[in-house]
DNA sequence: TCGTTATAATTGATATATCAATAATTAATA
DNA sequence: TATTAATTATTGATATATCAATTATAACGA
């Protein structure tokens, strides 16, 4: 904000640049040990699998993308990759034959399993340098952000 | 990390899920503000619009990819759809005849000026309920999980 | 019950992200 | 200086993100 062209602060300084590029090194890393070990999925892949680790009697596309915090139609397509390499079902249901209900096959299984520690080790590398006050502050200031913009 | 069949934490629980969820969040408020407007630029084109208004002289793909952590490949193609809209000049330079330099247009300086107040509106809205405190801690938690990962 | 409305998933179109490969050019070096 | 190596930008392929439109089904109201 000095000199006199400035009329607004550098990307630089802005909060939402520097969370932007927290991420894509984030995921940049992350994306590296995926490939060093070769698991076969991506990122959003994993994070699906993961989701659907959670909910073991399984749960509708719908209810996958709100937890997922992403939109219907991106999750139809990381599915249909997650069907293919046969690490999740995707079975109708008796009572509503709209609803697909989703969980991880035996093969899905076993890969979050496998793949479980190396991502708890990339989660580690980052916030293990936080004190666990700087942890708990860093997710309550952001949930702040979050819940400033509400949809509608 | 309850329950018998708990091998790690939900994903909820990640720090890394809860930024992104909250970008994706911002992301959305902000892709609302540029249609009500209608700037007529997506966020990555306005990202990168912002960036060069920061350097009046220019800049080459090379570096502005590199300023906004975005991969030379991606900066082709948001330039392409700029370029064509005529709010920036990609222009060759002299001394190295691989560079293209890299110029908001007048029309691409008048967008900015235009967006500018309702771009620090949007940051406004969340950060706006942060203390100064808060606001200088995520930044420079982020920070600390960003240098944790330096690539190579 | 018929017709309207709502919901779940899909598909299409466009924009971006990432990685690999390539073309053009420049730099380095034997 | 002739080669080789590095650099800049582009292009192609694949995956995801977003929005709009569509299909199939279910829920609802007159």
């Amino acid at each position: 904000m000095e000199g006199p062209n400035k009329f607004d602060k550098d990307l630089e300084d802005v909060v939402y640049f520097r969370i932007e590029r927290t991420m894509r090194r984030v995921k940049a890393h992350t994306r590296k040990v995926l490939k060093a070990h070769n698991f076969g999925v991506t990122i959003d892949q994993w994070i699906t699998l993961k989701r659907l680790s959670e909910v073991p009697d399984g749960i509708s596309q719908m209810e996958l993308a709100a937890s997922t915090f992403k939109d219907p139609a991106a999750i139809t397509r990381i599915l249909d990759h997650l069907v293919k390499k046969e690490l999740v079902l995707r079975q109708t249901v008796a009572h509503d034959r709209r609803t697909l209900n989703l969980q991880l096959s035996e093969k899905g299984w076993a890969l979050v399993r496998r793949m479980t520690p190396h991502v708890q080790a990339i989660r580690q590398k980052g916030v293990n340098l936080l004190s666990s006050e700087e942890a708990e502050d860093l997710k309550s200031i952001l949930d702040k952000i979050y819940h400033s913009m509400e949809p509608e």
